[in-house]
DNA sequence: GGAATTTGACCATC
DNA sequence: GATGGTCAAATTCC
């Protein structure tokens, strides 16, 4: 069975486990929040899982490798990511609690907003963000954030040159949020693109690869409930977005060598090895403690 | 008053 | 000509 398939039923797994506990939850009165939240993680999850479904090409590509005799294949899905990694532009996924309607995620980067646009087939407009030090420390970095037309708490947030100034509105988080990152499909070099992607940003990308896993009841309830976990304003954070995702550390977590590896490269080398890491791999990571 | 945001205009690309 | 990205003046916020 192939990586998407496996996200795929793992998330519909969840999502009647967590609906068969939203029936016992409601034959308990008391339980009115802690139903709420289910139902909230329910659809996410299901909206997850309709989002890969719905990717025709990562569909197409899981097709490609189910074949036994696939190997080739394998090794020109690793050049692919590979070349993701070194084009400049990620796209993620962020699922946004109250309280972060402007797209102002906080990832740790001073942003400052330089222009918006409605972008012709989407309903929710686009905003341009550059880094605040563009003009004090030649900073290139920019970002577009986009509400999401199939799910308005998610905006989708596409990253663009990397960051070489030194400042950062905080210090490293540890953040309590799951986050999709999608491959950015069919990226055109464009002349923001001329430079390669930096070691800042692979760092930035480890981390995004950290995983966990989120589907522990007790946990995600604790507190609260994920949601509150989630979108309590002093723990949101950016790059920490969240796509409210149930996957399990099983299928989503990278590599540890991710973590420990000095370049992309000597990253990607490594995968080589690794059949199972899939094409467009989608990856949902689901923080609970960093 | 300075910084950040908004928004219409302009430009590049296809 | 349509579309997306950026600029910059006007406006708002702190």
């Amino acid at each position: 069975m192939v990586m998407e398939e496996k996200l795929v039923i793992n998330e519909l797994e969840q999502g009647r486990e967590l609906a068969q506990r939203l029936m016992s939850n409601l034959k308990d009165t008391s339980s009115i929040e802690s139903s709420k939240n289910l139902i909230s993680e329910i659809l996410s999850i299901y909206q997850n899982a309709i989002s890969m479904l719905d990717d025709k090409k990562v569909l197409k590509r899981s097709r490609e490798i189910d074949d036994k005799d696939s190997k080739n294949v394998i090794k020109k899905e690793v050049n692919r990511v590979q070349k993701m990694f070194e084009k400049k532009t990620e796209k993620v996924s962020f699922f946004v609690g109250a309280g972060q309607e402007k797209g102002s995620i906080d990832d740790g980067y001073c942003w400052r907003k330089y222009g918006q646009k409605e972008i012709h087939g989407s309903i929710n407009p686009r905003g341009y963000f550059r880094c605040t030090h563009r003009f004090t420390q030649n900073c290139l970095a920019v970002k577009q954030v986009q509400k999401s037309d199939r799910d308005p708490s998610i905006f989708e947030v596409k990253y663009v040159g990397s960051h070489t100034c030194n400042n950062t509105t905080t210090s490293p988080k540890t953040p309590n949020f799951s986050i999709s990152m999608f491959q950015q499909e069919d990226i055109k070099p464009t002349k923001t693109e001329e430079a390669m992607m930096s070691l800042e940003d692979l760092e930035s990308t480890k981390n995004i690869f950290r995983t966990f896993s989120f589907s522990n009841y007790e946990i995600e309830n604790a507190g609260g409930g994920w949601k509150g976990n989630l979108f309590h304003e002093d723990q949101l954070s950016p790059a920490a977005t969240t796509s409210g995702s149930g996957i399990t550390s099983e299928v989503a977590t990278a590599p540890a060598s991710v973590e420990n590896s000095e370049t992309a490269d000597s990253y990607f080398s490594s995968l080589d090895n690794i059949i199972d890491f899939g094409p467009d791999w989608l990856l949902s990571c689901d923080v609970l403690n960093w």
